[in-house]
RNA sequence: CGGGAUGUGGCGCAGCCUGGGUAGCGCACCUGAAUGGGGUUCAGGGGGUCGCUGGUUCAAAUCCAGUCAUCCCGACCA
């Protein structure tokens, strides 16, 4: 049936822009039940709320509301962009297969690059971020230091073949993304640059409504050498977060670094071989011999890349991370040895392994300096030293930072017992220094006459992920309650007797009152009964909502109510335009 | 890639295992009526090659094989 606001138009901006809209006909399907894919709080709610759709795993479509919401955060991001001084420019999504085969990233990047060729047989990618194309076109266009420094960002569709598509736009394959490339003479200029980034993330975020942390960060598959993420605070982060509370040191787990606890094994005691039967595993082993797990030196036989045996010794009460021993194998990926690959290259079942007399490469973790000695594999089955001492009984080729660090070990930096929390990483800011330019020959003339290579660093923002985030940490039991900064819609216009003539009018000219004024107006048009629209609006979660009833209007007034903390206030039809554009400025504004 | 599970109308599910025989329920959708401040009620209606392919059988959503898709866990605890 026709409603009876049909002739109600949409209201446009001066640039076009919609700034009221009826709900009846905008494609916003609200669902009562979540799909069962759905796991987490973010993804039902932007399924429920017919904000996306999924199309194939990791990718999916955004509906009308939902792209209403991301053209926000990209509002957001371009202004802090063009504040901090980056050009906006747009490159091509599909790249040629030779740009990555110079850059070596064709081999090294692995299968999450998704590779394909055209008619004419020519390799390509489709871009999971944009190192080589940007440094090309720069190295094209940038010959001398009076260019520099520069900085360009684009903000594009990019796709990641990612092993694990999950959790809706959290982490899909086909993602948007603000990605920023600097160019800078030098390290210094090149910090400046970095330093402005980090500033430029730190307003966005906040502009966002969100809560966040920067945190230091490994570099990952983009390489450089210095790096922090910004991480949004949730319990269904992909991420580990260790904080000091003390120092205030925030960095990710695959970057923490501690001094754990541990009681330094004797030393210049005999080294003794005994009978440890059924001892597979640390814990059985350490009730067996009654010694605590910190005392005992796992090692745990590695192949890096695959193919050079690397034995990596670590005490038994902590986990190795796979990061930090890459790291210490120069960027080769350290793949576990298989139990017959292991059983051949040392002679012993899994668990039996010995550094002692070991001929392959060592690397230990550093708690191991401290442990002195402690109870090792002794290359036989059912057999382990007592008092295998480090640099007498064996001898490692380095001693690196290998652990995993745990929730209240002693920050390395103060000594603070750190706390781990779970964050979900929105963006990363990166010193790239002259990788790139290096490899692709990107280089500029000094004031000197001099050719050096561009120092770079890139800077990441999902954009997708942060409007997901936001809605994990913005949502009650009834739905999404969006920050006035991101919602779709600022104000949603509820008329609940569309019938009545009098409640069809107030609301028409509420409807123009409120968008002349500039505001973006959901008008729930549709002939549904009040408690429907009432659920329809806090699943969709939009700040603010207008209640007009034939109640409500006998006394000349309409209902204003807050779907954060819930307020209802009345207020006088003639008045609630200004009180709503006062409350929506004042929602703007940063906290 | 390894393990586990699931695929039945737009969404959520039952039916399958354990008896192979006209495909069901709730929500949503369409029509009509009533209702009208927190997912309203009644009546009527439309919509499904039961993921796909093959096999067994007189007969397959159901049994068998393969395949595709989706989700979960893992891919580090020697």
């Amino acid at each position: 049936m026709t409603s009876i606001f049909s002739s109600a138009p949409i209201r446009l901006d001066q640039h076009g822009e919609v700034l009221g809209q009826r709900f009846s006909s905008y494609l916003a399907p609200t669902l009562k039940e979540a799909p069962a894919e759905a796991e987490i709080v973010s993804h039902k709610l932007m399924i429920r709320a017919g904000l996306i759709r999924r199309l194939a795993a990791g990718i999916y479509n955004y509906l009308p509301l939902g792209l209403r919401s991301l053209r926000k955060v990209e509002r957001i991001i371009r202004g802090e962009m063009n504040r901090f001084g980056a050009r906006e420019v747009l490159l091509p999504a599909v790249q040629p297969a030779e740009l990555w085969k110079q850059s070596g990233r064709w081999e090294k990047y692995g299968p999450e690059l998704l590779r394909f060729k055209d008619r004419h047989e020519r390799d390509f990618v489709y871009g999971p971020t944009h190192e080589e194309v940007i440094t090309d076109l720069v190295k094209r266009e940038v010959r001398s230091f009076r260019d520099l420094p520069l900085n360009l960002f684009q903000i594009q569709t990019k796709f990641r073949d990612e092993i694990r598509p999950r959790f809706g736009l959290m982490r899909g394959r086909e993602f948007i993304m603000k990605d920023a490339y600097s160019f800078d003479v030098d390290d210094a200029a090149a910090e400046l640059s970095y330093q402005a980034m980090y500033e430029a993330y730190q307003n966005i975020f906040k502009r966002c409504g969100l809560k966040f942390a920067a945190v230091e960060a490994h570099s990952g598959a983009i390489g450089g050498n210095y790096s922090h993420e910004f991480m949004v605070l949730a319990d269904s982060g992909e991420d580990a977060i260790a904080f000091c509370p003390a120092c205030s040191r925030a960095a990710n787990l695959e970057k923490a670094t501690s001094v754990y606890p541990l009681t330094p094994g004797p030393t210049n005691a005999p080294l003794i071989k005994k009978h440890t039967p059924n001892c597979r595993h640390v814990p059985e082993l350490a009730r067996f011999l009654g010694v605590e797990e910190a005392t005992i030196i796992k090692s745990l036989l590695f192949l890096a890349n695959g193919q050079e045996p690397v034995l990596a010794l670590i005490p038994g009460h902590r986990e190795i991370n796979l990061v930090k021993l890459k790291d210490a194998l120069d960027g080769q990926e350290p793949v576990l040895a298989s139990p017959e690959q292991a059983e051949k290259i040392m002679g012993v079942p899994m668990g039996f392994v010995t550094p002692v007399g070991a001929k392959v490469k060592i690397l230990a973790d550093l708690g191991l300096q401290r442990l002195k000695s402690g109870v090792a594999g002794a290359g036989e089955k059912d057999y382990h030293y007592l008092n295998a001492e480090v640099n007498r009984d064996f001898q490692v080729h380095a001693f690196m930072d290998l652990a995993t660090v745990a929730p209240g070990d002693p920050c390395a930096k103060c000594g603070a017992p750190l706390t781990i929390r779970r964050g979900i990483e929105v963006g990363h800011v990166f010193k790239l220094g002259t990788m790139y330019s290096q490899a692709l020959g990107a280089t500029f003339m000094g004031p000197d006459g001099q050719e050096s290579p561009l120092v770079m660093g890139c800077y990441g923002v999902g954009l997708g992920r942060t409007l997901a985030a936001s809605v994990e940490q913005n949502h009650d039991a009834d739905g999404i309650i969006w920050p006035m900064a991101l919602a779709p819609f600022q104000v949603a216009l509820l008329p609940l007797q569309t019938q009545n003539p009098a409640v069809a009018e107030a609301t028409a000219s509420l409807f123009d009152q409120l968008t002349s004024l500039g505001l973006e107006v959901l008008l729930d048009d549709r002939d549904e009964r009040p408690g429907l629209k009432f659920k329809d609006a806090d699943l969709l979660g939009l700040p603010l909502r207008v209640t007009i009833s034939e109640k409500s209007l006998a006394k000349g007034e309409v209902e204003l109510k807050n779907r954060a903390d819930r307020t209802v206030s009345m207020s006088p039809l003639n008045q609630a335009a200004q009180q709503l554009q006062d409350l929506v400025k004042a929602m703007l504004s940063p906290m």
